[in-house]
DNA sequence: GCAGAAACTGGAATGGTTGCACTTATTGAC
DNA sequence: GTCAATAAGTGCAACCATTCCAGTTTCTGC
């Protein structure tokens, strides 16, 4: 009786019916699989029709991943609202060391997890969702740098940065991770030549051929 | 009436196929548009069944992009068969520039461009197609290198590289984004804050605290 | 109240993609 | 040459995601 918080009936019961659609989604997924079950059978079991399913999700891997809205904000926010003084890569990283690791290691994810790894579409379908918010992070990148909204290296980095994730799967560690690409994005690959690394001839080099050119 | 050069009818036959499919999907896709013409018009003007068409290519996307392999054999071969002594990232960087600038500048391939351009799902398929290399790409450097087929560092350098056709699209001067994106690569982050970009601080802090830890 | 917008519905159509049972062509071995 | 094995191709029907359309119901602002 107290609160009428500037959202209608309306939009709450579409709120209401978009997380009735992915709860049934996910549900039937991780019950039997991403592609035995139809766009229709989630329709079913959300009690609405397929066209409303659609008006709410572009498409049926989208049914996975609700929140892509709040993690683009997040994203922007990250390094439009870090600390004074913070380095804005350093934001990043910060951000993707908080939010990406803590979340990749949260065990209540890991049907989630699972779900997306052993499903091709939904691994693409997600690689391909970090790289949509390229443009809006590339874009804060450069606000905050003063530079041109599409200024390239800022873009770069966005990228960059939003393979990590992609990159982080399939690996353990995935701090590590966190931490090794954030070291090659800022440091350049010339100072990753670490013990291991760079000194093609000696070891076993018959691939030098003196002089190829062409 | 010479040679027989190992390769039987029947190869040269499925090959005559396949490209005849691929023929008459760019000529109808550039004549109507990608959505407009469907696969089973295009698998009729070339006189196959829509089943053949998808015995050869695994999407309607793909018609447009045949050469896929031959684009991941140059890319790593740029790698192994480099001149002797060249780093990995300057072999990467002249094949870029070699293939890549050549490609987009030429003329000849101006319709065909438009038409990925044009078509959201063929963009999307072309950027795809690049990160689908990635994990050979990433293997050839790190056997250069001597290091695990799977070393971050290196899978990391080939997403990044791998990211420069799509960063690419859409601007001007593509050879100058090419030579930006690997000096970001090589020298990181940290050296790009030239002349117009780094004193966005006037307002509201400096934002170089060099040690803020963690 | 009421008009208009927005959410939702049911069903049919479109079109990419796959499965199946079958024919035809090529090959390698005898 | 003959033949069996195999790969390429066929035609068709089915599947399913996605969209279109023509409504109906439900809110909202006035």
């Amino acid at each position: 009786m107290t609160d009428t918080p500037a959202v209608g009936r309306r939009e709450r019961k579409k709120a209401a019916t978009r997380q009735a659609i992915a709860d049934a989604a996910l549900e039937l997924f991780l019950e039997h699989g991403f592609e035995r079950v139809s766009v229709r059978d989630v329709a079913e079991k959300a009690d609405v029709s397929t066209t409303t399913l659609f008006a709410h999700f572009p498409a049926k891997e989208a049914l996975v991943f609700d929140r892509e809205a709040e993690v683009e904000a997040a994203l922007t926010a990250a390094v439009r609202e870090r600390p004074a003084g913070q380095d804005v890569v350093e934001a990043l990283r910060a951000h993707a060391l908080t939010s990406w690791v803590r979340m990749a290691s949260d065990p209540r994810r890991d049907g989630f997890t699972a779900l997306v790894e052993q499903t091709p579409a939904l691994r693409e379908y997600g690689e391909r969702m970090w790289m949509r918010h390229a443009g809006a992070l590339g874009a804060a990148i450069a606000a905050e740098l003063g530079r041109e909204t599409d200024d390239l290296a800022c873009s770069a980095l966005a990228r960059f940065v939003l393979e990590i994730p992609s990159l982080a799967t399939g690996r353990h560690h995935s701090r590590a991770t966190v931490e090794t690409v954030f070291d090659l994005l800022i440091h350049g690959w010339q100072s990753s030549r670490h013990g291991s690394g760079d000194r093609p001839a000696p070891a076993h080099s018959p691939k030098d051929t003196p002089r190829p050119a062409k």
